[in-house]
DNA sequence: TCGGCTCTGTAATTTGTATTACAGGAATTG
DNA sequence: CAATTCCTGTAATACAAATTACAGAGCCGA
């Protein structure tokens, strides 16, 4: 909750010579060991640094803050921000989260895919993907396969708070194809489409694309045959050890693709959010 | 490291289902934002629970520590022997793809997130969950909240290919409340509820609760008010560099449960699929 | 060298915390 | 279905911790 970005060891280290001496004895063996000393009692601080409880408390009242349970706030509060558990995680070189049962491998796997799935995104076509998306004069469709259209449902349900004309077409396929009518060259569709691929959804594409709709395809690293017919395309990996693919990998696309949506038209977004809220209190 | 090579997470994470429902609660309040929660005092610590104090003091009892600073030293020590000041750090703790765009951070951000999230997972939990997913007998019901629900869906899709009797709850909050009169002790509810909370979900799961369903939360680090009402909860880190929160790592839960799932069963599982693929060719 | 000032620790006080005893209630077992 | 056991929270108690007042020690300038 630091108004600043500015960690209290840092602040300590740029005020150290405004402490007296003994102050400075606490304060170096606060920095010596960090957040745990903080952590401490008042005497055992005192201790740990040779001086005594008073002059804790005048160090930390130096620091600005009121009492002592205040500033251990501070530093539990920095520490829980802070990358957060830091006991959890061990040294991770490559993939490997420590443990070695049989969900570690697995989480080993998504974060494989994570890695690669991200290094292959071109960032000047993220971003006009993420312009494109963010223009609120295109009508967005968003559909997908039998699995992947959960992730379509939360694509479409996350952007349409951020923006107007975003749908999620669901239903018959009939029905997807008749919503076509209605776009044309300035409206955009999103299809989630990942192996097993759905012949309707690449019969769909092609007949968005045919009315000259912008296609952005999000699909495994084989590549949906929508992928004829789409304009932009972000692949990701899907391979884990189970008998189903995972998504997750797609999911960290999608999100990052929100993130930056949402983040370019924040002005609108966020009084769209708040007229939503407001919404809610009605009942 | 340090002279036992065994944190006191993985203890508790060892020892869960020798807990009580409460003190259970408490260990995974501790898990879910590890070290800080321990190191708050006793009421802090419960309140952040949703337990009484007397039961966070029985849960470190249980843990083998006579007395709570005693339990807190111990959080310290390892704090301490643990790598050195973490703070101090970079605020990149660990996982950098390589590049430096803001997708870089946002991939760093979903990988820490998956790897905490499953390191605080219970391997027995875990496998107690996955033979309850597993056991036909039971019926599953699955359900999210607003956004989040789009996960269920997925989650039900799969897991319905695998056994019968998997539902996706859907629809106004009246119609999933009646279709609670059909759930019973040998039944099972998986929630998902994130941040932004719903008071629906909750209302639901005591519903359930009480007809004696077993009831699955899978929910982010702040534990979903249904976690007072669930026999099993599975939180997830969902914190990315975004206006919104991020859904992979709960993704990841839920996909490796799928996988354990089917993994088990797999015998009657791949009978399902060839017969599920049969009727595709039918048209 | 002396007086004033700041710094520092000791000891008393006060505050807040952990702890424990107990009773109601839920779940379980025969 | 009843009796018992095990949980769980409330409230009172005991304890330990933070805080404050005060006095001596060291330091600087005069």
């Amino acid at each position: 909750m630091g108004a600043d970005d500015i960690t209290i060891a840092e602040r300590i280290r740029a005020q150290l010579h405004r402490f007296t001496p003994t102050e400075r004895r606490a304060a170096h063996s606060l920095l010596a060991n960090y957040p745990v000393a903080g952590l401490e009692t008042v005497a055992e601080f005192a201790r740990r640094a040779t001086v005594s409880a008073p002059t804790i408390l005048r160090f930390v009242g130096r620091l600005g803050y009121s009492n002592y349970p205040e500033f251990q706030r501070a530093l539990r509060d920095e520490l829980d921000k802070q990358g957060q558990s830091p006991l959890a995680k061990s040294s991770y070189g490559g993939a490997e989260p420590d443990g070695s049962g049989p969900n570690a491998a697995f989480c080993g796997a998504l974060i494989d895919n994570l890695q690669t799935t991200f290094s292959h995104i071109s960032e000047p076509e993220f971003h006009t993907v993420a312009n494109l998306l963010g223009d609120r004069h295109r009508r967005v469709g968003v559909i997908g396969g039998r699995m992947s259209d959960a992730l379509a449902r939360l694509f479409a349900a996350h952007l349409a708070v951020v923006r107007p004309g975003v749908m999620h077409l669901d239903g018959q396929p009939s029905n997807w194809r008749d919503l076509m009518v209605d776009y044309g060259p300035r409206d955009i569709v999103v299809v989630f489409d990942i192996r097993r691929y759905q012949e309707d959804l690449t019969a769909l594409a092609e007949i968005a694309a045919g009315r000259g709709a912008t296609i952005i395809l999000l699909t495994d690293q084989w590549l949906s045959p929508v992928s004829r017919h789409a304009r932009h395309i972000f692949s990701a990996r899907i391979e884990v050890p189970s008998r189903w693919d995972s998504m997750t990998s797609l999911l960290g696309i999608a999100e990052a693709l929100l993130a930056a949506v949402t983040e370019g038209r924040w002005e609108e977004a966020s009084r769209r959010i708040a007229m939503i809220d407001s919404f809610r209190r009605l009942p």
